[in-house]
DNA sequence: GGTTGGCACTCGAAATGGGCGAGTGCCAGT
DNA sequence: ACTGGCACTCGCCCATTTCGAGTGCCAACC
């Protein structure tokens, strides 16, 4: 592929990404420094057309980028441009003093969502290496207790579950059982110590007993997939108040499920951005908007995602440089402590 | 008020409900027994406009309600349908199986917007009659501790904060001295034993006890203002695509902001349903949408509030059904325990 | 006095049609 | 390989027209 093609590819999309219209070959070679005539640029458009990187939204218009296009932009033609000043003290300002984890997150969906002016979405960390501090169990009425889950990332889980009959002496002796054989194990460890401590368990204590390792097996192992997900800046949507169906509609729809959130960050696995564009998406509704998300870690063993959705035609430059900068200062701050 | 003239506001506004489209006197007398010929009804229609209660967008145009027609409507002409058999049905199925006090909140969010399609806006119970059950201090780094605190509603509230070389003694110490002070009593009861007991400390304690009362003091007090609020059925908001400016993007920023939602909610005090219709509202961002709201109650002396928000041009009868229904099931839910 | 049919009038919505111009593809010339 | 020129296409914009739903008013009626 020619130098000057991509050249040209780029300038389509930068130039349609600031003016939402299509691109024509005399507006290109007004607005950079081609240095060839509009002849060529019609040229080398009608080869970018043929191979699939743009399109033509009726005869006579100028062109548009396709996901293909925007594809080959993200992966060789975007330099990423390092945050302004303002931009990193914005970060600073917005993070500190936060206290605990909620209040992280939710600054952090927020300070996205702001960078980005798009939609912003944070989960909740995952750690492996965290370790079980508390685990306690309190009555509600006499027939159920909430058991409830402290790991030393500052997490906390609690579920609900029927426990008939049960006295709060039980409740103690439970408690002592559990916390002596979990209490600093990582999740892994605990599930098996709870496996081993389900048979080891004295006949009286059985009723009682299997009921909240089944439960606490549950939290332990759903802990990886299931985390919790925050939205935030939905209403930068309306700034895409034309592409209505396309984009609106579906990131709605798409932000009301947790599955669908958790599925999209899963996309991101490594600490560097990952673009999800146009039909590379997971879910066919979202076949008109892009995914930019990122993996943060605090420690080498946990990892959690990040990112944002919008349309298609977006900014890939600075939102990545967005994503990427915010995952690694929350991955800092967290990491910290 | 003529009787009769009630009857056409009364037309004019299911029908304007219905088919979204000014609603003219020739129309108006073939969908309803009005027994009289569109020319009186036109008379009627232009004392109503005289009055207020409906205007014309143009010249030749029919009529659609104002605010005050809306109104007059809601308090004295609409006629509240109970729920169809299939919607109690859904009501149960629904919220059976819901275990702890996060699952119920969520269902029933997800409840009312499904039943009124529109978005719906639940918060979580306050309940004065709440006593404590637990306080945990769990060490985060040698320099941080999270503060937890778990009432008998099922409530868990919690906050980190700095507490510069504690030991684990210290903790226990803190823990023991704060349990055996504050378990059992409701909110106002603990704020009383807490300034007692700040005051009581032992000088080896004062430096991090002082902290800790501080904290659980604002916890406390903030329990009964800012509970969490959740949200749903957001997607429903896309029905209104016509009305983009004046529905969509104000609702979408009033959903951003926590503090928004829980002055809406607290619009509703009483057990009955309230509506705010357009400019009633707090908010004059909401101008052209109307609040459904209502309190429900799990015990005499707790209740919080549960709506839902729309345009003004809503279903007000079916919505105000939907939203009594809800609220008073849940109050039934949360008392049984 | 309230109700009704008739009628002229208004004005927005939808349909029609011409002109403009951005943008294209192609070709011959450099 | 690039460029200037040129004919062509076709969506957009604008002015104009038509159409009809709906109105207000008035005289007649019960």
């Amino acid at each position: 592929m020619d130098d000057r093609k991509l050249e040209v590819l780029k300038a389509i999309v930068t130039d349609y990404v600031s003016s939402r219209e299509p691109v024509g070959s005399k507006a290109l070679v007004d607005r950079h420094q081609l240095n060839v005539s509009p002849a060529t640029v019609r040229n080398d458009m009608a080869v970018l057309e043929e191979e699939g990187y743009i399109t033509q939204p009726h005869t006579s218009a100028g062109r548009i980028p396709t996901d293909k296009g925007y594809r080959l932009f993200v992966d060789r033609l975007a330099t990423i441009k390092p945050l302004s000043l303002g931009e990193r003290r914005a970060i600073q300002t917005f993070m500190s003093g936060a206290a605990d984890l909620d209040d992280i997150v939710t600054r952090t969906v927020r300070l996205l969502a702001q960078l980005t002016q798009q939609v912003a979405i944070v989960q909740y960390p995952v750690s492996n290496a965290a370790v079980i501090r508390h685990v306690e169990l309190v009555g509600l009425t006499s027939d159920k207790v909430l058991l409830i889950l402290i790991t030393s990332s500052g997490r906390v889980q609690q579920h609900a579950l029927d426990l008939p009959t049960h006295t709060e002496d039980d409740l103690a002796t439970l408690r002592n059982t559990l916390n002596a054989a979990l209490v600093g194990q990582n999740s892994s460890q605990a599930a098996q110590r709870l496996h081993s401590l389900a048979l080891d368990l004295r006949p009286e204590d059985r009723l009682h007993g299997a009921a909240v390792v089944a439960v606490l097996l549950e939290m332990l192992t759903s802990d990886a997939a299931a985390t919790r997900v925050v939205v935030g800046g939905v209403p930068n949507l309306t700034r895409f108040g034309e592409e209505f169906e396309t984009t609106v509609r579906p990131v709605l729809e798409a932000l009301e499920e947790q599955v669908v959130l958790l599925r999209l960050l899963g996309e991101a696995t490594t600490g560097d951005v990952t673009v999800r564009i146009g039909q590379e998406n997971p879910y066919s509704q979202l076949s008109s908007t892009s995914l930019v998300a990122s993996a943060y870690h605090a420690d080498a063993e946990s990892w959690s995602g990040l990112g944002v959705v919008g349309p298609t035609r977006m900014d890939y430059p600075s939102t990545i440089a967005s994503v990427r900068a915010v995952a690694r200062y929350l991955g800092r701050l967290l990491a910290e402590g």
